[in-house]
DNA sequence: TGACAATTGTTGTCAATGCAATTGTTGTGA
DNA sequence: TCACAACAATTGCATTGACAACAATTGTCA
């Protein structure tokens, strides 16, 4: 008699991180981008700028996992709304590099003391020691899926 | 002097969350559901009825966090393919309750242990200690969300 | 060198999604 | 009991996003 494949969603990983990371895409987007008209993948886009300084488009895919063609319109936006600049890189004239003008850096430093806030609140009541576990473990995740999928 | 906000991506909980989030999906996307024609919402919708048993589409939203309206559309297709039914509640003529039929609960039970071994495969690596205070760190973080906003 | 493959970015197209409005039903308080 | 609010699901419509095709540039190796 063999025992029928079960699923305790209450209990299983990707449910769990899911469930989380929708949470909190959706209290980030309406505490502290809607008032800026930002979306949360223009974020994304402006924070990775902001932690890496400029980047070519596809070094901003590869850390967003935002799809390429998304990423070209959506720095189309930004630069329109004066938060970023899109110029043709010195060594390779195919490649395009982004960069924060002040406006959009002084936009993602408003919005920086909004992101941690988040981040408080969610880890209300968790551990410092456990917090380290579970960053700790999720980055090794990541590497695990990412390397296997290559 | 004040210090300018900054942001540790590598270090920033929700950005960790996301990214394994988003590699979770990739991975299970295409290592189990391209096969059965699935995207990873009809799976949702179809594990939260193997785990739960017959729902009402407002429960499923509940559960899944994917929208109403979606959730209506998606059934329709899950319901085409012979995976679930539709019917009336019983109690209320207003509600409508989603089954898993035989063809739909048999591939559930085909897809489950592909969701395991992603499991497994993410986790690999990470002692089973460390992983309990993950998930219980991750239910705890979300309830303080969903707590907040509301 | 020169043909061809790989890389980088953009655009066209169409299905899917989200939001608002709508329909139908049930609950509730005056 | 009746008017009205709340709930559940669906539909219309505009927007979004993903995929493929394409253009342009750079790398590679025979």
């Amino acid at each position: 008699m063999t025992d029928r494949p079960q699923l305790d969603l209450a209990n299983y990983l990707p449910y769990l991180i899911n469930r989380l990371g929708g949470a909190l895409v959706a209290a980030m987007t309406d505490k502290a981008l809607a008032a800026s008209d930002l979306t949360i993948d223009m974020w994304r886009l402006l924070a990775v700028l902001s932690y890496r300084g400029a980047q070519r488009q596809v070094d901003m895919v590869a850390m967003t996992s935002i799809e390429a063609s998304t990423v070209s319109r959506l720095v189309t936006r930004l630069a329109r709304m004066g938060l970023v600049t899109r110029q043709r890189s010195e060594t390779s004239n195919r490649e395009v590099v982004i960069e924060l003008t002040a406006k959009g850096r002084s936009l993602v430093e408003r919005i920086i003391p909004c992101a941690h806030k988040l981040e408080e609140m969610a880890a209300a009541g968790v551990p410092a020691k456990d917090m380290a576990v579970v960053k700790r473990s999720l980055r090794r995740m990541y590497d695990n899926i990412a390397r296997q999928s290559r």
